[in-house]
DNA sequence: GTGGACTAATCC
DNA sequence: GGATTAGTCCAC
């Protein structure tokens, strides 16, 4: 068994952990542009690594007074960034009428109430800076609130629903990842108890050989006892008239006293000695 | 294979 | 009824 075993140390995700850190609190409600560092990717701006802009968001998202009336400047409208990277909001019509408008997709689409559109789905691909802002929100809030994802939305020039959406496969892929690691992790238990197993299985057959063999029945005065080792739980014969010479029962005969005499590489793991 | 988007089911 | 998840499609 590798020892790495040992390392292994599985946080298994609470899968409620999003309520570690409540979406609500502490999250931009003033949508004032000349508030938000990312809003303007221009001049300088197009300088600053995403880096410098998360750090920009983090602060301007921790500065924020949550209890101030949100200023929604139509968080439906879709404003063509100016980042080269910046792709256009993708579409959410039905399936099958997603391949009419490919050759529009620098240009802003009509939308449905739901901000939706209704030209058919194009498949959105988000900046550096999109994506990174997104997952930089997500490590502090893996849930939105209605509030935060307008506002995270307006700022990133997506619709509410593609923040949603982000989110929402995110929290998926995060999961699934988990849940990966988590089967990988039993895995290596179930081959760790199995040859657990095996090596006990192998010591109880040893000792019924044992107590079968003739030499167990001779000189058995004063009486054999067979103790446990507290540290490692293997069985040793201990007697008082055993002796290294071989007065005692044969180390030959006795391979878990023989073996726990001997210095015996131990597997190493968490569950043993 | 990745990731954005959708639908249906489920939860609260 | 809105939010979330599971499962899926499919552009890239």
């Amino acid at each position: 068994m590798d020892e790495k075993d040992d390392d292994l140390n599985l946080s298994l995700r609470c899968p409620d952990n999003k309520n570690l850190d409540p979406p609500t609190p502490n999250f931009p409600l003033n949508l004032m542009k000349s508030a938000l560092p990312f809003m303007h990717y221009h001049g300088n701006d197009l300088l600053k690594s995403p880096a410098d802009r998360i750090a920009e968001t983090r602060s301007f998202f921790q500065g924020i007074d949550v209890n101030r009336p949100v200023t929604v400047i139509d968080c439906e409208e879709v404003v063509m960034a100016s980042s080269p990277n910046s792709t256009v909001s993708s579409v959410c019509g039905k399936r099958g009428e997603r391949e009419e408008n490919d050759g529009e997709r620098a240009t802003s689409s009509l939308e449905d109430d739901d901000g939706g559109d209704v030209e058919g789905r194009k498949k959105l691909r988000l900046s550096k800076e999109q994506a990174a802002v997104l997952e930089e929100t997500f490590k502090e809030y893996n849930t939105l609130s209605p509030k935060q994802k307008l506002a995270l939305a307006k700022e990133l020039n997506l619709r509410p629903r593609q923040v949603e959406v982000w989110f929402q496969n995110r929290r998926a892929r995060i999961k699934l990842k988990q849940t990966e690691v988590d089967c990988d992790y039993l895995r290596r238990r179930c081959e760790h108890l199995t040859e657990e197993n095996r090596r006990l299985q192998k010591e109880v057959n040893d000792l019924r050989a044992l107590k079968l063999s003739p030499h167990f029945y001779m000189n058995t005065n004063p009486p054999t006892t067979l103790t446990m080792c507290p540290q490692c739980e293997r069985v040793a014969v201990s007697s008082s008239s055993y002796s290294a010479t071989g007065a005692g029962i044969s180390r030959q005969h006795n391979p878990v006293a023989a073996a726990h005499q001997r210095p015996m590489p131990m597997p190493v793991s968490k569950f043993q000695c």
